[in-house]
DNA sequence: ACCCTTATCAACATTAATGTCAATAGTGGC
DNA sequence: GCCACTATTGACATTAATGTTGATAAGGGT
């Protein structure tokens, strides 16, 4: 019963800082998508990592500063996909928001984006200066899609338009899940398909000659 | 400075558990919209109304249930808003987008949304079966608006995801809030033309034939 | 092998949020 | 005017989340 020595070793792990702070936000990932904002507190988190919110906290200062390296870490994940996707052997619009959607659907992103909306105004502002790291891959996007683009006018802002109502959709149908198909009378195969028809639709606007 | 005397009459003020309620939730919404998510707790709302938190709770139980009740005050208000733009003079897709990405932008309706998607599951519930009032005020939008499209192929179901598109777009709109345009480098007015150019290019869409 | 940096941890402290309870006091109905 | 009902309240209890601290140990550099 009684411990016979204090001689308990209890080994520990030691990981680079860049390592553990991988693995943690890994975990918060997880967690955001199963369950919601609670699942990203401090003793959660660390527990499913398999340390100590001490350990934590000393990788993030503070539990909002885990959450904001969420954000920057799942950003740029996110933004990485769209681009790789954008640069693959299928430019097609429709492929790609497929994945776009599902991206954002799935991972909790949405979630992450919602939350966001919602956050208390410390951790927005946090977020009013994107890292550069998120800007440049948005300025990237925007010039591989612009790329693509017809030559007929001038392709940025029309490639920046086309990102914004992609954005903004997906955002919407990713936040607002099954709740809207149902209201609206969307069958269940048409919300699905929803993205591959806003591509096909993309495609016609891109198709004719903007104003 | 001992009391003199334990007359401290302090006039309480009582009022009927509807109107409490009201005030409770009126707060409540305010507070949503200036303090997010954080704002939400039951001592702050109750200071903000003027009433002791555990008279807060005498009236919705819990916190979670005053919660889930500004989400059905919210909705009702949001219906209201809604409503009145569609019944509005100006029938002109573009119009009518303007006003509604308005209402969804203001009031904190958004803000919302979004907690809907971050909340858990439980009160996710409670908004899987939308009122019938909700149902068939879409059902009436999905009829006039199938109404305006070509005859060439099954009118509904495109005029469902002309909606969906509509909706999805417009809680992404309102959800990022100045983030996304900030970030995708679409300026101030372009990203509040936004809504007026979406109406011009579905409009674009529903002056061609449907495949 | 030694040492220095720092990742790691258990325990504690603190704050915030929720909920409970017994007592008080308006208000409408009789 | 009296009474039953209940809105209202301060004080307390409890739980959860965050952050701190001092000590320990793992690993790399020399």
């Amino acid at each position: 019963m009684a411990k016979p020595t204090q001689s308990n070793a209890k080994p520990r792990r030691r990981r680079t800082s860049e390592q553990a702070r991988a693995a943690i936000l890994e975990v918060a990932r997880q967690r955001l998508g199963e369950h919601g904002l609670d699942g990203l507190n401090v003793v959660d988190v660390a527990r499913d990592t398999g340390i100590s919110h001490a350990t934590l906290i000393h990788h993030f200062g503070t539990a909002d500063g885990m959450r904001s390296a969420l954000v920057s870490h799942m950003t740029s994940q996110l933004l990485g996909d769209v681009i790789a996707a954008l640069r693959g052997d299928s430019p097609q619009p429709v492929i790609i928001l497929k994945d776009l959607f599902a991206a954002l659907s799935q991972s909790g992103h949405a979630r992450l984006l919602a939350w966001l909306a919602v956050g208390d105004a410390e951790l927005l502002k946090s977020l009013d200066s994107p890292t550069p790291e998120v800007t440049a891959l948005f300025a990237e996007l925007i010039e591989v899609l612009a790329s693509q683009l017809p030559e007929a006018l001038d392709r940025e802002p029309a490639a920046r338009r086309m990102v914004y109502l992609v954005a903004t959709a997906a955002i919407g149908y990713a936040v607002s899940g099954s709740l809207l198909p149902r209201v609206i009378g969307l069958n269940r195969e048409d919300a699905q398909a929803f993205p591959e028809w806003l591509g096909f639709q993309l495609q016609r606007i891109l198709d004719q000659p903007q104003d």
